[in-house]
DNA sequence: GTGACGTTCACCCATATGGGTGAATATAGG
DNA sequence: CCTATATTCACCCATATGGGTGAACGTCAC
């Protein structure tokens, strides 16, 4: 119960775990496209298809833009941002961690010698 | 069905959509800490941590150390470097779009004078 | 108007998740 | 040996996901 809260961050996240969201989104960067397209590059129903769409919307990497019958999709990578500068924060603390491994490394053939 | 296939890269991004476990790395980017001391923080349960522990694990975010009754738990942010790179490929390419907006609005504005 | 096309809606199903509880297991320490 | 502590295991429950199907809705094209 209670409120998930839902942050704007675990859409991200969520929308990329699925491999088949993944692969939507590269198959916009490489050109617009409309629902059915998509579906048409994938061997799963355009149902399913319209569903991860959805999400993607969610967390807003893509944006639709309904002319006629055709719902036009187009990537918008801007909110990965955020996960990035996210995820940024723990590649400095990691690298911290190789340099004091390395600098420990060094200091104790230091010793050796 | 199905055979998820389960990329180490889903894994990554699926320990990450959760709130919770965010904070657990968080964290032990200040130090190392037993189950139950991260348990100690958090207003849920010491077996809903453990098991958000054991997606992290899965994910590889966390190195184990069992010495006697104690699980020691250490940040492992190696992982997110493919995670990152795999923002990173799409944060190009947003700069790309940026930048060609940017180009045609510098253009039309020579073009106006 | 009528039929074909593009999307979504409303369901069904199996599995995973996030939370809980109580019991089992394992080790530390008298 | 016995007890307290640290974790996990085995469940229960509600909800979300990922897939499917068939029907509805909207729009184009004749």
């Amino acid at each position: 119960m209670g409120e998930r809260h839902e942050s704007h961050l675990d859409h991200v996240f969520n929308a990329l775990c699925d491999p088949t969201r993944r692969a939507i989104l590269a198959r916009l960067t490489d050109a617009d496209a409309r629902v059915t397209d998509i579906a048409g590059d994938f061997p799963i129903s355009l149902n399913s298809i319209s569903k991860h769409i959805r999400m993607l919307e969610r967390a807003g990497l893509l944006r639709r833009s309904i002319v006629g019958r055709d719902h036009m999709l187009s990537l918008n990578a801007g909110p990965l941002s955020e996960a990035q500068a996210w995820i940024e924060n723990y590649r400095r603390f990691w690298e911290g961690r190789l340099a004091a491994l390395d600098a420990y490394v060094t200091r104790k053939n230091r010793n050796r010698r």
